[in-house]
RNA sequence: GCGAGGUUAGCUCAGCGGUAGAGCACUUGCUUCACACGCAAGGGGUCGCAGGUUCGAACCCUGCACCUCGCACCA
């Protein structure tokens, strides 16, 4: 480092050093290197969508594995980070269909048609379909770039299909014809982890229809659906309800469509438990083709099924002439019009129910009657287990019992998609001939079934089938890439996507590899605005990462993110936080820039004997600091490891031992002649580049760029082997926590970190005078300290430093100071601040009052709980000498604080 | 309706049985030879409410209130 800008300037950093990690790959996992004493480390990234754009959620999701893989790198494993991208179905065929509207190439897909469509499509994933990777690669992303999948790469589909043909062979898929959600505005069925349920201010319409048997007795029924009345073919009541009991097995009349003959309007009234006869009036209208209860109860009495809505929600000429072409919603306000002009509609009540929409549509779903693919899910119960048994564990634990109800009560998947992009179903028909097979058979006459499956359908098999599974023993046998990653070791997902994708991955991973997927989850949480709200596109309250990293750097970015991002709470973003990152990245920088200044030797090997106090202080918070980071690494609980770091390095490392060092560093260019105070320098020096040398590798994982160029800018990488931190920082070793032996070498121990850490807390002490009496910290004013113990030079230096005394005093406990000089005590000793004639006597004693004030009522309350006898006798003997000390020193400051009283002038 | 998580300083959160903490924000003073993207000092909390257990409760138990989020759902 020659030339050090004041302020780190990130830009032209990140990307020297993103190129220059690549081209050395070191990203690029090789599993002939994976040993016993070289173990694999694998994450496969959640695939993001093809057509997506890097968001915050990505941001937080990816640094998390980024922190991961670099950590694991440092920790001597092979490290596979496996990227790629999902082609996400129904997103990705939407977004092409409207570009080419928009650009007027189609009014309609079927204007192109399914082949022409799909190689459109095809031609915008070439084009576009990269970005979200590249700007990964902005953020820091690790991630081993040669081995990028996608999930219609032609290996891959194969995989999709051998899987389906092989479930299908098991007698897991099955086809038929059931009641699915269907998307009116996509066009196709959904799974019911694709429907999310939304409360809907609507009405509830009351309307009567009359009894066929029994004229002029009408029911009244209750629906918040009246364009479905077309297509009741029943009314149900609870066979125990005693106000309907009599007419089970009458008939009404159908009350639309009205001009529809007499006889067609005859729909019977049925019994049937479903009706729960204290909601709404207890008449049910049943409209077996539209509701999925009513199917069943349609099923149970053999009613016919009638059809009133086309595929895109409008209904049909079935409906009556009036309703017929109308859309759902218009023909709901129109059947109701219809009911009033009758003398049918009795009211018509505000209600709030909850109603399906398409996750992804935004529309309300019809349940609908259609011929679709169902999966038995495989391998549940094993699935299952491995997260209730804690052989796989999840992060935040909670996690573990959403599952499991969901394992519990699951329902078979609907993996058929009305779509043109996605992998095809591999099934032919001819007739009523069914051939389920990788190739299309022989012969003539064979139709492939339009459809394709559900995106999730192959995204579940990612792990596997992303390091080059086929499904074939002998060829997965010899597959080095498998044998060596897999199972991965930890995932790094959402919440919101643990039914979709985590769930069916592990069944995925059971049913085919024979185990687990993974071995540990984490779940990150939601990232909100700093209001608490989701993060979305119409609220535009979605800061664009990339602008955040052109501003502050990927570095600031990942750290302000990761330090706001507790375990398991979502994430409420603020820009603040990611500037909180410039202002610490800037702080490293300049720390590091400080030791340049000072030349000298880098990293010299420490001296115990010369070691100050505050050295074996800082070393032993280093350790400490290590410490709990690798603890927090343990638990995933990654704020707490910035947290840590952050105070170690600012508030430990930078605002007092930098502090304290300056008297012995002296002026930068102008080394000590004196050979001892040169010694002590040069020790000091050694003790610095070795807590940066630490401070670097421990904040690499979160901050890779800056971490890297001062690695080399510190020059900390000469003399290590090239792949052990010499070439980079990427595979230096991760920071151990000191032995015993080491810190017996270095004179770590706790009362010389206590003696440290009083001296440090009487600087406190004193810079609290100095403000009392409004000394401007930079104006040099004497103190005397009297103490029985006098200081070594050295440390006498270093606190004269602290304080900015000049001069320091120091004298021997017989001194008695001229009456009302200010004083701090602490176990280090009294500190003086003579002020001739400048106190205020009067302020003086009001601020000692108050601090005695403050030490009775400690003493008072120290003494309350030693004088209960039930103390004493119950509590453990530690915390008995814990008090009985704490009495002690409160007392100790109460009899400093009188003497102060004391001797202040009447 | 069932379940989970939350409620601690103005804000965001840590602490989860033994003297209430951090960052930001705030007040005051400082262009002190690494950093004003900074330094120093300071103010600020009956730890949601009510009971209980305990020598001792922010922390454990019970109930309640409110906020999030899942799951289920009655037309």
């Amino acid at each position: 480092m020659t030339e050090i800008p004041k302020a780190y300037e990130p830009q032209s950093v990140e990307s020297k050093w993103y190129e220059f990690w690549v081209e050395q790959g070191c990203f690029t996992a090789d599993p002939a290197r994976v040993s016993a004493t070289r173990p694999a480390y694998s994450i496969v990234i959640p695939p993001p969508n093809v057509t997506g754009v890097l968001t915050l959620g990505h941001v937080l999701n990816n640094t998390i594995q980024d922190i991961l893989a670099r950590k694991a790198r440092m920790e001597g494993k092979e490290v596979l980070w496996l990227p790629g991208t999902d082609h996400a179905g129904i997103a990705t065929q939407n977004v092409v269909e409207k570009t080419l509207r928009k650009e007027g190439v189609i009014k309609h897909r079927d204007d192109l048609g399914r082949e022409a469509l799909v190689a459109r499509i095809w031609d915008w994933k070439e084009k576009y379909g990269g970005i979200i990777l590249r700007q990964l690669r902005a953020l820091g992303a690790s991630c081993d770039w040669s081995r990028t999948r996608f999930t219609m790469d032609a290996d891959y589909s194969r995989c999709v299909q051998g899987v389906f043909v092989d479930l299908y062979r098991k007698g897991l898929i099955y086809r038929g014809k059931r009641m699915v959600n269907w998307c009116p505005a996509s066009l196709t069925a959904l799974s019911d982890e694709e429907v999310v349920m939304k409360e809907q201010k609507g009405f509830m319409y009351h309307f009567r229809v009359e009894v066929v048997e029994h004229p002029g007795t009408y029911l009244t029924i209750a629906t918040t659906r009246p364009e479905t009345i077309p297509a009741d073919t029943a009314v149900a009541v609870n066979p125990k309800d005693p106000r309907y009991q009599h007419l089970v097995g009458r008939h009404v009349l159908r009350a639309l469509p009205a001009d529809a003959p007499r006889e067609a309007r005859m729909i019977p009234i049925i019994a049937d438990d479903h009706v729960d006869f204290e909601f709404g009036t207890g008449v049910l209208k049943v409209t077996p083709a539209h509701d999925k209860a009513d199917f069943d109860i349609g099923l149970r009495h053999k009613l016919p099924v009638i059809d009133v809505l086309t595929p895109d929600g409008k209904l049909t000429a079935e409906a009556g002439a009036e309703l017929a072409g109308l859309d759902r919603f218009a023909g709901r306000k129109k059947a109701a019009e219809l009911l009033e002009a009758a003398g049918a509609l009795v009211k018509a009540e505000p209600y709030v129910n909850n109603v399906g929409f398409s996750e992804r549509a935004d529309v309300p779903v019809e349940p609908r009657l259609s011929e679709q693919w169902f999966l038995r899910y495989p391998s549940v119960e094993a699935s299952r287990q491995c997260v209730a048994g804690g052989t796989m564990r999840f992060f935040p634990d909670r996690w573990a019992k959403v599952y499991d109800h969901w394992m519990t009560g699951i329902q078979d998947w609907c993996i058929s998609r009305q779509l043109w992009w996605g992998h095809r179903i591999p099934v032919w028909y001819r007739g009523a001939e069914i051939h389920c097979g990788l190739d299309e058979p022989s012969g003539e006459g064979w139709a492939q079934d339009p459809d394709v499956l559900d995106t999730w359908f192959s995204s579940w098999l990612w792990p596997f089938a992303t390091m080059g599974w086929t499904g074939n023993p002998g060829t997965d046998g010899g597959n080095a890439t498998l044998r060596a990653f897999y199972p991965t070791t930890d995932l790094v997902t959402g919440p919101d996507i643990i039914f979709f994708w985590v769930a069916r991955m592990i069944m995925a991973g059971f049913e085919y590899m024979g185990g687990l997927p993974f071995q540990n989850v984490y779940f990150t949480g939601i990232i909100r605005d700093k209001q608490g709200r989701k993060m979305s596109k119409s609220l535009g309250n979605s800061p664009d990462p990339l602008d955040l990293i052109a501003k502050y750097g990927a570095d600031a970015l990942r750290f302000g993110v990761m330090r706001a991002a507790p375990l398991g709470q979502d994430v409420l973003f603020d820009e603040q936080a990611v500037e909180l990152g410039r202002n610490f990245c800037n702080k490293l920088w300049n720390a590091c820039r400080f030791r340049q200044l000072h030349a000298g030797a880098t990293e010299q090997e420490i001296r115990p004997g010369l070691l100050t106090s505050d050295d074996r202080w800082i070393l032993s918070r280093l350790d400490v600091a290590i410490r709990e980071v690798n603890e927090a690494f343990a638990g995933y609980r990654f704020s707490d490891a910035t947290a840590t770091l952050y105070r170690f390095f600012w508030s430990e490392y930078c605002d007092w031992y930098i502090e304290a060092s300056k008297p012995v560093l002296g002026v930068p260019g102008e080394p000590p002649s004196d050979p001892s105070r040169a010694a002590l320098r040069d020790n000091k020096l050694a003790v610095i580049d070795f807590v940066l040398a630490h401070v670097l590798r421990l904040f690499h994982p979160f901050l890779p760029f800056i971490t890297e160029e001062l690695w080399h800018g510190m020059g900390f990488q000469h003399d290590l082997p090239g792949d052990r931190g010499g070439r980079t920082i990427l595979f230096a070793v991760w920071p151990k926590a000191l032995d015993d032996a080491e810190r017996e070498h270095f004179g770590l121990t706790a009362a010389a970190e206590a003696e440290a850490q009083a001296r440090f807390d009487l600087v406190t002490l004193g810079r609290n005078l100095r403000a009392q009496f409004s000394i401007a910290s930079n104006k040099r004013v004497r103190f005397v300290l009297r103490s029985p113990v006098a200081l070594p030079p050295e440390e006498h230096e270093i606190l004269r430093g602290l304080l900015n005394a000049e001069p320091l005093e120091q004298v021997p406990p017989p001194w008695q100071p001229p009456q009302g000089t200010p004083v701090a005590s602490n176990v280090v000793g009294d500190l003086y601040l003579p002020l001739e004639g400048l106190v205020d006597v009067a302020a003086e004693r009001t601020r000692l009052d108050k601090d005695l004030a403050r030490i009775r009522a400690e003493v008072a309350k120290v003494q309350d709980k030693l004088g209960n006898p039930a103390f004493a006798q119950k509590v453990p003997a530690t915390v008995l000498a814990e008090h009985q000390q704490r009495l002690v020193d409160w007392q100790t400051k109460e009899r400093q604080v009188i003497e102060a009283l004391a001797n202040l002038p009447a």
